[in-house]
DNA sequence: CTGAAAGCGCTAACAT
DNA sequence: ATGTTAGCGCTTTCAG
């Protein structure tokens, strides 16, 4: 309630115009006299007035707002991608003068939808059913990290089968065999299409695919650290490891740090985000940049040309790329 | 927009009964007749009747919503704080039935508070004159991690002063001298009094404040680790390092494994946050405990007992909690 | 326990 | 270009 109770005929009175001309004052400053608009402008500022967003909005305005909801799932939540998701789509939000409604899914499916004009997914784990039932909702949505095929819904990703792809065949180019993969939680579906893309690259290089060269993890550190243990308990050790995330992959550095095993030279490593948060130091991680903050603003495009256009559901699939630096050598 | 054109007035029509009293059964189910709840439950389902927020709220007067402002600046946006305490007042708000808006702050001073009925700063930094236009509003306000002095604002902290102090102490019992410490942006409230802590100890304890020893970071890993070659180049290299962060402990972990420097017995290194991300492996880092969920339910309590019952500016400093594990030993 | 009616603060015709 | 006025969907007196 913000306790400021200044409304529109306040500014009216104090201008000594009437509220039709303080509201057109407001959403087309250009139609009402200069003379005019400067007496409002100081009513505005000396009364500190601020519109009331509900009463703009029920009286047809626009509500201004989208929502962005995001797992609260451990894996995701606490990521680079989530933190990196969060940032993008607040800061371009913030460009088009759009307000952000967060939501932390859990469990219980009580967004409210009359709060905003469309939603953003951050990825849908453990959410299938909201998303059903904004569908139903007919409220306009877009859904990042996830190629949502049985509903007609946009949706902006990328290629994580190709970007996994092309990091197992640059490892495999560099004469590895035995390329082991520290994959994510496969209910999360890039996690599920980067082990489809790795797994692809060996076949296709006609490498052995090894059960005990695939280790799950939930995207944490500490699970990392546990499959790497195992990993490197077996008796046939992998020269080189593509990890699903950037942080992940640090983890392999530091593990083989631990171990005294030298990068490139006893393992080479792939990571997957480009996360710039980890890129310093003199050994530089060699990964698939994925452009997270395009994402976001693609995924705001189309939601406001959904819901001032009316545009239909648009696929966005971006592009992955391997960059390459430091953690990768020929065997 | 949600598209549901579906009314109040639609429902009364198909219960039979009058938009009051569909009104009153969404407000105070038990206060109409029994006969009557089931008709208007049966007309709100067979119609997906959702009422409309705004309308509810510009006619009642509640907002039910909080805002949540958090520096868009990179050493707190992307740190382990930043991530719990959006998390932490997420889960709050949510049990409490009550909507977070959230906004990312950059530059402009643009949020309106019209959307809120009171607001949560994570961290002023940057941001001190929009704190001081919402006092000027009268906005219900609530700071997280800054004691504010220069106006009456209600802030839950913990004491940096004591929890720097202790750990600094702790490093000095243990016969430590060269003691350095990595220090946050002292822009940062909370970083100032960690220093500030660390040279109370120091000088208690009867230990020369070497300016040296003194090294200030942006919270980063990047940073901690430039500072921390410096540091070691130093002619006298420390022999115990306190750390802003819990990051910043683990990076000097990566740091001393490179540098063959065995913990603890070559270093010995004490965090601060007690970040549960970091904490695996069989080196526990001994870190001060800051209870960052503790501190989000408590501004959101505070928060709802300022709007709701009025009461005056609350000032709360929690106690931070030296957690001993494997990274410090004696000299 | 219920209905009629008066707004909440604002926008958008419709006049002027 | 500006003022008048009718709502937007809902809550809340006030009668009954």
């Amino acid at each position: 309630m913000s306790s400021s109770k200044v409304t529109i005929k306040d500014v009216a009175k104090r201008a000594g115009v009437s509220i039709a001309t303080v509201s057109r004052y407001l959403n087309n400053p250009s139609s009402i006299k200069k003379e005019n608009r400067t007496k409002v402008d100081e009513a505005v500022k000396e009364l500190h007035y601020h519109p009331l967003i509900f009463a703009q909005r029920l009286a047809g305005g626009k509500l201004n707002t989208f929502g962005l909801i995001i797992p609260g799932y451990e894996g995701i939540f606490y990521s680079f991608y989530a933190l990196e998701i969060i940032r993008g789509i607040a800061a371009n939000l913030d460009k088009e003068g759009i307000d952000l409604h967060l939501h932390i899914f859990w469990n219980k499916d009580n967004f409210n939808t009359s709060l905003v004009e469309g939603v953003i997914f951050a990825d849908i784990i453990g959410n299938e059913k909201q998303l059903k039932r904004l569908i139903r909702e007919q409220v306009p949505l877009v859904v990042i990290n996830r190629k949502v095929t049985d509903h007609e819904v946009s949706f902006v990703t990328i290629d994580n089968f190709k970007g996994a792809y092309e990091a197992t065949e640059f490892l495999a180019h560099h004469r590895h065999k035995k390329i082991a993969h520290l994959a994510g939680d496969l209910r999360v579906q890039c996690a599920q299409e980067r082990l489809d893309g790795y797994k692809a690259a060996l076949e296709k290089n006609k490498i052995e695919i090894r059960k005990e060269y695939i280790k799950i993890t939930n995207f944490s550190r500490r699970e990392t650290r546990e499959r790497l243990e195992e990993l490197f308990s077996l008796k046939e050790a992998p020269t080189a490891l593509f990890c699903c995330s950037d942080e992940v992959a640090q983890e392999v550095l530091n593990f083989a740090e631990e171990r005294k095993l030298s990068i490139p030279k006893d393992l080479s490593v792939v990571g997957f985000d480009d996360n710039h948060l980890l890129a310093y130091g003199n050994l530089l991680l060699t990964t698939v940049r994925q452009p997270l903050i395009k994402m976001a603003s693609t995924s705001i495009q189309i939601l406001k040309d959904i819901v001032e256009k009316k545009i239909p559901p648009q696929k966005v699939v971006l592009g992955p790329e391997l960059v390459i630096r430091d953690t990768v050598g020929f065997l």
